[in-house]
DNA sequence: CCTGGAATGTTATAGTATAACGACTAGCTC
DNA sequence: GAGCTAGTCGTTATACTATAACATTCCAGG
C-alpha cells in the first residue's frame, strides 16, 4: 500500500497522472468529466487535503464559476459516486481519491495537528467480517476513520 | 460479542441497565450526569436507534425543556466526549454506545432500509494495525461505518 | 435535424452546529 | 457562613453544510 500523504513526493506529477487516469476511467465507462468536474478533482489532488465544499466553492469562483452551493455539490456527487473522491465524514469535507484504480474501503487518518488526511485502504473481510458474519448484516460500502498524530506533527511535538 | 439492535430483546431492562451503569460510571470518575444529560441518554437508550440533534430537541421540548440547539448539544457534547453516547457521522445522527463498559472502536452498521443501526466493537489493532504501523501514524480515536442491509430487511426482500 | 436525457444556472430554503454572554449553582477554601 | 471558582444552564444570534425545485442549455443517438 502507497500513502503519500504524510511523505514528500513529485506532487504535480502525481496530480497530473492522478487526473489522467480519471479521464481514462470515465471514458472506459461513458461518464462525462466534465470541465467542472475536472476543475474540482484537479483543486482537491494540488492541496491534496481534505476541503470543504465552501471553500472549493471560492476557489472555483475565483477562477470565473458562478458561487452557488449546487454548482460544487453536483460536482462532488459524481466524483464520490464514480469513486473519484470521497468524502471525510468527520470534517464535512471531501479528499481526491488515492486509490482510484482498485476497489476498497477507505481507511482515513486525520491529523489533528496540521488537518491533513492520509487515506489507505482496508479489505472490509479484515475489519468487518466478525461483526458482519455474526449480525448477518450485509456490508454495501464502508468507511474507517481515524484521528490522530501523524509522523510530522509528532516529531515536532516530540522533539519541545 | 453481544450485537442486541436487530435482535428481539427485553428493551426497559436494557434501558434501565445501562442506565444505572452510566451513573455508576460518572460517580466514580467525578462526572455530573446531570437530569438533562441522563434524559438525553435515556431517549436515546428507548429509542434504541441514531436520533438527530433536533429530533431529541423535539423530544426535551415535549417535557418542558428549552427548545434551543445548545440545551441538545450541550448534553450530547458530554455523553461523547465520556462515551456513554456516541455520533453517527455518516447520519448526523447521536446513539447511545451499547458498550460503555469497554475501550474500543464503535463499529456502526447501518441499515439503509429501515434506518437501523447496530454497534460493534472492532480492535483498532486488528482494523488499523497496518496503515498505522507503516506511515507511523498515532490513532487516538477511530470509528467504523458500514452501509447495508440488516438480517430483517434482507429476509423481507429475499422473500418478495 | 430533432429530440430526450444529462448537465448546468439560479433562487430559495432546509438542516446541522456553535459562539458568546449572562445568570445560577455546587463544591471548595478560608 | 462568606466568598471564590469552575462548571452548568438559559438565551440570542449566527455560522456552516446541504438540497429542493425549476428554467435553460448541451449533446449523443436516432
Amino acid at each position: 500500500m502507497e500513502i503519500t500523504a504524510f511523505d514528500g513526493h513529485d506532487h504535480s506529477a502525481c496530480v497530473q497522472h492522478t487526473l489522467a487516469t480519471a479521464e481514462a476511467r470515465c471514458s472506459e465507462n461513458g461518464l462525462r468529466l466534465t470541465e467542472i468536474r475536472r476543475k474540482v478533482l484537479e483543486l482537491l489532488l494540488i492541496e491534496h487535503k481534505a476541503l470543504g465544499a465552501y471553500d472549493l466553492l471560492e476557489r472555483l469562483a475565483a477562477e470565473g464559476w458562478s458561487r452557488q452551493p449546487p454548482v460544487v455539490y453536483r460536482a462532488l456527487a459524481f466524483l464520490t459516486e464514480n469513486g473519484l473522491a470521497h468524502k471525510v465524514e468527520r470534517l464535512n469535507a471531501y479528499i481526491a481519491c488515492a486509490h482510484p484504480d482498485e476497489r476498497h474501503a477507505p481507511v482515513f487518518l486525520i491529523c489533528t495537528r496540521c488537518d491533513r488526511v492520509a487515506e489507505g485502504m482496508a479489505h472490509l473481510d479484515t475489519a468487518l467480517g466478525d461483526v458482519a458474519r455474526e449480525t448477518g448484516f450485509t456490508v454495501e460500502r464502508a468507511a474507517i476513520e481515524a484521528v490522530g498524530v501523524c509522523p510530522a506533527c509528532r516529531q515536532t511535538e516530540d522533539a519541545a
